[in-house]
DNA sequence: TTGTGTATATTCACTGGTCGGTATACTTTC
DNA sequence: GAAAGTATACCGACCAGTGAATATACACAA
């Protein structure tokens, strides 16, 4: 699948993206980026302007894939809509045990360029975490929780990005699955009652 | 209050604070440190061993001062333990309009140095945090929450540096106040109702 | 088919400046 | 005089970004 042989301005945008979300933004030079595409960092200026464009171009491309990633989460996890969206955040578990796991890099950018509110790559993020947001949004609405639709989506997004947060400090995935637990728990408290189902 | 003039030791760690809090770790040289504070870079290397050295020593300095300011606003607050820790988040929430409010300096740092786990400034960040995470479980198992104090303040964690990041990235600061509800809601639950106390 | 013009893509070599860290010597304080 | 503290000047490595020349590809005319 997905043929096609990268293109030149791929191949830079994917070694950025390795070397930024191992090592940080500040931390990777250009020249480092461009040795790893395998390019001179003469070639990597004529596909993008500056070393800024180039950290929002990686973002830009995590965008979609990292969406999707929950999205399929979701839709193999079993249950209801509050089972599934724990569901995530097992899968999320999961993952923060990889070794070479690192965190959010949307949310590392934007630690890293807090000072630079307007840095296109902190749009990029903004954007990325508003589409999953809706798409909180959207599969909540989809199942009876009233006009909580919306707060709850936000709650879970804290709760997301608290727990990919809170892991990338303390290194204790656990702390994923509690966040797993609480978001079950707000999401159940907003939908109608089977009878008499009660807590967990 | 707090007389002695600082020591030039005391100068260069809140010079360093300011400048790491302000603009991150890695945009800020040891020269510029060196400059703020009024010394010169070989006095600051007599006083630290390394830049990682100064970094430490900024996040350690940063625990008391932040702990106390939680648990001032907690005592501040009116009502009852679920009312309080709402209060935290809605004083966080006016903190975080300040124009130069830039996020937790530990959960910025780590996700600077997230390649780095064992760095002593990561260490001061875990530290932080157990000990914010402790002084939840105190409150709460003065509330009679059960034996569900412990992961109650795991969730309050959660939230809370949730909310810390959510808003340093959007720049948004009713995600904090939705936090805050969020908390309330979720310790509300564990909490034994007198008599017909409902939600809200 | 061949030659040529043009836009795209790439390379090498380089710039001025900054980085973390240090060698050495001077000054202050006890 | 000894120890603690500070200053000047410097190091080699690295930084983001650039100038000028070159290579490749394809369009179109002879």
């Amino acid at each position: 699948m997905s043929g096609a042989i990268p293109s030149t301005r791929d191949r830079i945008v994917s070694a950025a993206a390795k070397l930024f979300y191992r090592e940080g933004i500040r931390a990777v030079s250009v020249d480092a980026v461009a040795e790893k595409a395998g390019i001179t960092k003469r070639t990597l200026y004529y596909h993008f302007e500056s070393k800024d464009d180039l950290i929002a171009a990686y973002l830009s491309m995590r965008d979609n894939p990292n969406l999707a990633q929950f999205q399929n989460w979701f839709s193999k996890a079993e249950g209801d809509v509050a089972d599934k969206v724990q569901g995530v955040f097992l899968a999320l578990a999961q993952a923060a045990r990889h070794p070479r796991w690192k965190g959010c890099g949307f949310l590392r950018t934007a630690a890293e360029l807090a000072n630079m509110p307007g840095h296109p790559a902190i749009k990029a993020g903004v954007a990325h975490k508003k589409r999953v947001e809706d798409w909180f949004t959207d599969v909540l609405e989809n199942a009876d929780v009233g006009d909580q639709a919306r707060q709850l989506a936000r709650q879970l997004i804290l709760l997301l990005d608290g727990a990919l947060t809170v892991v990338l400090l303390q290194r204790d995935p656990s702390y994923m699955e509690t966040a797993g637990q609480a978001a079950r728990l707000l999401i159940r408290m907003s939908l109608p009652k089977p009878e008499d189902r009660c807590l967990s």
